[in-house]
DNA sequence: TCAAATGTTTTTAATTTTTTTATACATTAG
DNA sequence: CTAATGTATAAAAAAATTAAAAACATTTGA
């Protein structure tokens, strides 16, 4: 929160947007009650007053500050275009790696990808560092980080950690009173499937975002902040793999959705063996396809 | 790996060393070759050639040095004194954390708590978000690091977790072949703590140590990177509650012995059931411990 | 007088700059 | 012409700088 005076600027042009409501000769507000106003420190008001002062828009000292002319539309300060947070880079960054087909092994270098993403070089240190711990990347020794990148090895892994997760929901889910949100939302959700069904010629890229969604409802069952905290990168995951791998598209969509359509009426059963081995055969079929994915575009492994 | 002249100065002291070696109007070596021997690049050797000649212990331009006269013990470098790597910090962290009693809520100044664990600043950043992951931390808004601690849901979420994952080892050990080393170690295991059990009156602090050993031991068949990963929390977790906590620590360890013992046994039944409720019953325990050394730390909860 | 406002100083954390180190390329000597 | 040195460029980490927040001190006017 420092060195870009972004801060200042935006409270600038919103201290504009307040002196409009303000007559000419009128006096300004204390700089705690503007403080308050705009959300922000003392110190930033009072460079704003300061400013506001020498272009002469206010003018006088002390507890003695009043309104000399209103502002125009140019005495707004352009706001720096701005840079990405985190959780925007995490999109980005995955987005990157599974759609340029980096290879693995590619060596990254910090400063010329931060600017290629346009983040703060510490930002996206961090974001590797968070990564680092699913061996997706790693630090070298003398500086730089290594892009080991989705290998099969990872794909295996994740789709088992996500199998072992999604049954452990699944036997909590059943045993959800009549009551419980899921049960409505597995019946919208069992609707947009059949409805994808018949439009599948056309929109069979939608069920990327269906899968989503349905994983995200069963995995929602939980209220683990490890699962969640799992859940995401396995959704992130999931998600850009049936974003990017383009073959079979269609065939492979239909198939999931039958699956999917069994999976929920398993669930919805509260037989608990029923509805393991329905989801069991999902998550094979999707940890299948997601190495067959790898596979395409690794053709060494 | 910069503005720390770490590596210039061990590789001066290292030079040194190679000099007593040679004879007096000797010529050095090239660049590369002492580059290669000193395990550093030529502008380190570079730099290192041009101080020894400052200091008179070399003579010589281009490809002609030689040396003027053996180094003396006061030529050496004082190397300065060196900063944790992340790995050590996370020990001293979450023992200070443990230790130290910080309530809940208290705010963290990364400014200050680098100088208290003499880590860089930014080694300490990484950190904080890797464990804001986890929710121990949150990044403040306005900058800063609430530190919201073990809590109570904390634990709960935890030993859940813990417990799906070492149940799914469980499964996967009992199918292991007889010719599998976690036999033997579980054979080791036994021994040891029958050992201890006839010396806990003295020892029974020994029992952390040991408790460690057995779940690591367990959690290391599934080869997954994701479940090894969260193994690396929740033993460290586990192990500093069994140091800090020392209610009753005596008759707690010595029961823990026994549900270890039974757990073992249950294991080489390879009887899948039988294994399952004898690890849920240990495994329960220990929850129900994690929590109750929170309650009295933090009666509020 | 005293509460609220302004003035001043200190602290904090993010970014820019600087410095150390690595690496690639160019030149020169034997 | 090969191997060594010289030079230039790039990269990463720490120091220095700066924006902002917060704490503290002083002043003013009802």
């Amino acid at each position: 929160m420092a060195r870009t005076n972004t801060r200042f600027i935006t409270t600038f042009n919103k201290m504009l947007g307040l002196l409009k409501d303000f007559e000419i000769a009128d006096q300004m507000p204390s700089e705690n009650n503007l403080a308050t106003k705009l959300g922000v420190s003392r110190t930033v008001v009072r460079s704003v007053l300061a400013r506001l002062d020498e272009l002469g828009i206010i003018r006088g000292e002390g507890r003695h500050k009043e309104l000399l002319r209103h502002p125009r539309a140019d005495d707004q300060i352009e706001p720096p275009s701005e840079l990405l947070t985190i959780d925007e880079l995490e999109d980005q960054f995955l987005e990157w790696v599974l759609r340029r087909d980096v290879p693995p092994g590619t060596i990254l270098n910090v400063a010329q990808l931060s600017k290629d993403f346009s983040v703060a070089a510490h930002t996206l240190q961090e974001f590797l560092t968070s990564l680092s711990r699913y061996g997706i990347v790693e630090r070298r020794q003398k500086g730089g980080w290594t892009l080991h990148g989705f290998t099969t090895e990872f794909a295996v892994e994740l789709s088992d950690f996500r199998a072992l997760l999604e049954l452990n929901a699944v036997k909590l889910l059943v045993e959800q009173p009549q009551d419980h949100p899921i049960w409505a939302q597995l019946d919208t959700l069992e609707a947009d499937h059949r409805q994808l069904l018949t439009e599948i010629d056309t929109n069979f890229h939608d069920f990327s975002r269906l899968d989503e969604r349905f994983h995200q409802a069963i995995n929602a069952i939980p209220t683990n902040r490890f699962v969640t905290e799992f859940q995401k990168l396995i959704s992130l995951i999931f998600h850009y793999h049936y974003q990017w791998n383009k073959s079979d598209e269609k065939s492979r969509n239909t198939d999931a959705i039958h699956e999917h359509l069994a999976y929920i009426d398993a669930l919805r059963s509260r037989d608990l063996d029923r509805a393991q081995t329905a989801a069991r055969v999902h998550l094979a079929t999707s940890k299948q396809t997601l190495i067959n994915s790898l596979l395409v575009k690794n053709p060494a492994f």
